[in-house]
DNA sequence: CAACACTTGGCAACCGGTTGCCAGTCCTCG
DNA sequence: CGAGGACTGGCAACCGGTTGCCAAGTGTTG
C-alpha cells in the first residue's frame, strides 16, 4: 500500500538515500550518470515521493490554496479554472477554499489550511485591510480584485469600466441611475460606486445608491424594487446575478427592458449572454485573473523577499453591450417619493 | 515564522510531547485535568498542528480530491459546491483537480495528487472501467455520475428520467427523436442512450443518435446541423451545454423552437432557465450528490475495509419542463437524405 | 610529483508529529 | 494487607524525505 521510499530506491540503486534525494530535488548536485541510473530505478519501481515528508523539511508543498468569498457565485468560475490550470503548468495544487461571505469564517479557514499551503489567493475578500496586510506578511498572498497597500494584487480594472458603463448610459439620454450596491465589505462594491459616481458627476448625470444586496439572483427582486422607486431610468447592478434578479422582478413587473429602463451587470458570467433580455455588462478576462495572480503568487515563493514594490496588476475590463440597455423613455420620469 | 510545535506546547505546558500529542488526537487516553491544561496552554501560544508531520504518521491527510472531467463545465460547479461544503464540514479540506477531458491527464492527476490525500471523488471519470477498478482497490473512492462494479457510486438517477423525457415527447406526438451524444468514453452518454432508445422502443417513438460531440456549447453547431438532417423533430442533447449551442444554431438557421423542433438537455445548469426559449432539462439535486459523495468516501475512511457491498445511490433526477418542447408540428417532416 | 580546487557520494541530524510499550500511581477486591 | 487491574504519562523509535558537513576521487597547475 504505502508505495516504494527513497530507501527501497537507494538500495535498488546502490546508493545512499540522500543521493536519491538528490537526483530528484537538486540535479547539479549529482554526477549525470548517478542520476539517470537512480531515476531510472525510480521509474521501475513506480516510486513517487511523498509530498508530506517532503514538507516537513522543505517547507514547499507545491500546493496553493484559492480562497473565494462564495463558492455559489458563477463569477468565480472563471477565475478558479484559470488559477487551477496555470497551477497545474507548474505542477501545483489548487485548494479550494469557500469563505462563505463571512470575514469569520474566512479567517477560520485561512488559520486551517495555513500550514499546508505554500500561499494564497484571496478573492474577494472580505477581511478587512489591516488583516490581510498581517496575513501578506506572513504569507505570500494575491489578493484577487481588491487592493490593499504593500499586497500584491490583480484586479480587474474598473473604473474606466465603470466611466464606458456612466457614458454608456449618458450618450443613450439617461440623466439618472442607482447603483444597486454589494455586500458591505466589498472593496469592488466601495470601489465601483466611488467610480461610478466620479463619472456620473464628470458627465451631469444624477447617481444614486442603494443596497447593500447579496449579490445574488433572489436578492434582485427587493433591488428591483427599490431601483424603481428610486425613479431612475438606469440600474447598474453589483454584479451579474443581481441584475439577473432585476431583470426577473422587472419582468414580473411588466417594467419593459430596455424600454423602460436599462440594466447593466458586471462580470460578464455565461448566462449573461443567455437570459433575456441579454444583458450588457462589463467584462473581464477573468481566468486570465486567475493565470495572473497564480503567476505572481508562485514568483514571490521563488523569488527572494527582496522588498521590491508588491506587484499590481489590472487587467482591462471591456464593456459588452447587448440588449438590457438602450435609449431613455422619452419622459424622464421623476422620483415617485420614498422615504429618502 | 515557522509557528509552535508540540514541543513548544510540551515544555510549556511541563508534560512530554506524547502528551500532547494525544490531548489532540486521542482525548480518552490522557487525564482530563492535563488534557484542558494542554490545550488550554496550546491556544495560548497558537499551536496549530502540523498537518504534514501528522499525515506523515498518521497516513491521515483530512484532505480529499476531486476530480472533474472538465472544470470548464458549469454542471460540475453545483457538485464541487456540494462536495466542499461537506468536505468542511468534517473538517476536511477539497482538493479540486481538472482531467481535461483526457484519461491520461485524468490518471497522471490522479498519481500525482495521490499520496497528499485520502481519497477521491472522481466525477464523470473518462477512465476504463478496470482502471477505476484498480485504484478503488487501492484508495478509497467515490464514483459520481459512473458506475462499475463493487466500486462506491453516486449517480443521479437517469434511466427513468430518460423514460420521462421520452414519455414527455411522445405525449406532444413526436414520433422521432435524435439524441445528441457526449463523449465516447462517457458512461453517461452509453447510459442515458441504452435508456432512452428502451424508452423509445417501449412509447413506439424512432430513436437515432448522433455524435460523439464534445459536451460543450461550440459544438451545438455541428450537433444542431446533424440533427435537423436527421429529420427528427425531437432532439435530445447529451447536457444543456451541448442543447444551448444547438439552440443558438437554431435560431441563427431560423428553425423555430419549439414549434418547428423540440430540444431537451440535461443537468439543469444555471443557464438553462435564462436561454430563450428556456430549456426543458433533466435536472438532479447534484450539490446533494456532492455531498453524499463526500458523505460515503468518509464513511470508508472511517470504517473497517469489511468487505460489506459497495454503496451506491441514486438520488432522482426531475424533468423540468420549460419552453423548449412543445407539440411535434403536423406534418412530420421525413429525413432530408444524409449520407448514411 | 605535490598542492589545490572541484566534483560527487555518504553520514547523520533533523523536520513535527504518532504510537507501541513500559512504569508509576491509585483503586478495588479478596 | 497484598495482588491485580485500570488509568496516566513518558520514552523512544519511527514516518520519508532534506541538507549541512565531511571525505574520497578526479583533474589541474606549478
Amino acid at each position: 500500500m504505502p508505495g516504494p521510499t527513497i530507501y527501497d530506491v537507494a538500495r535498488a540503486a546502490g546508493v545512499a538515500t540522500s543521493t536519491v534525494s538528490r537526483a530528484f530535488t537538486n540535479p547539479g548536485r549529482v554526477g549525470e550518470t548517478t542520476r539517470s541510473r537512480v531515476l531510472e530505478v525510480a521509474r521501475e519501481l513506480g516510486y513517487e515521493p511523498n509530498p508530506h515528508a517532503r514538507a516537513l523539511t522543505s517547507n514547499r508543498t507545491q500546493t496553493i490554496a484559492m480562497v473565494v468569498s462564495d463558492i455559489t457565485n458563477p463569477h468565480f468560475f472563471e477565475l478558479i479554472r484559470g488559477a487551477e490550470m496555470r497551477a497545474k503548468a507548474a505542477e501545483y495544487t489548487l485548494v479550494l477554499v469557500n469563505a462563505e461571505e463571512s470575514p469569520r469564517i474566512e479567517r477560520a479557514q485561512i488559520r486551517r489550511v495555513a500550514r499546508s499551503v505554500d500561499g494564497f489567493l484571496l478573492a474577494a475578500s472580505r477581511q478587512p485591510d489591516a488583516d490581510l496586510a498581517e496575513l501578506a506578511a506572513t504569507r505570500p498572498v494575491v489578493l484577487i480584485n481588491r487592493q490593499v497597500r504593500d499586497v500584491p494584487s490583480v484586479v480587474v480594472e474598473h473604473s474606466e469600466g465603470c466611466r464606458q458603463i456612466v457614458a454608456h448610459l449618458a450618450s443613450l439620454g439617461h440623466t439618472s441611475l442607482v447603483y444597486l450596491a454589494g455586500p458591505r465589505n466589498s472593496w469592488m462594491a466601495g470601489s465601483r460606486w466611488a467610480a461610478i459616481r466620479a463619472a456620473a458627476a464628470e458627465l451631469g448625470v444624477t447617481a444614486h445608491r442603494s443596497g447593500p444586496y447579496t449579490p445574488t439572483v433572489s436578492s434582485g427582486g427587493a433591488a428591483a424594487d427599490a431601483a424603481i422607486g428610486s425613479g431612475a431610468s438606469a440600474i447598474i447592478a453589483h454584479n451579474d446575478l443581481l441584475a439577473i434578479g432585476v431583470l426577473r422582478r422587472l419582468a414580473q413587473r411588466s417594467v419593459r427592458v430596455p424600454d423602460d429602463v436599462s440594466v447593466v451587470g458586471f462580470d460578464d458570467i455565461f448566462a449573461a449572454d443567455l437570459c433575456t433580455p441579454a444583458l450588457t455588462t462589463l467584462g473581464g478576462p477573468h481566468d486570465r485573473v486567475g493565470r495572473a495572480a497564480v503567476e505572481i503568487l508562485l514568483d514571490s515563493l521563488t523569488a527572494r523577499p527582496d522588498r521590491r514594490p508588491a506587484p499590481q496588476m489590472a487587467p482591462p475590463s471591456q464593456l459588452v453591450i447587448r440588449e438590457s440597455t438602450g435609449p431613455a423613455p422619452q419622459a424622464a420620469r421623476q422620483p415617485q417619493g420614498g422615504a429618502g
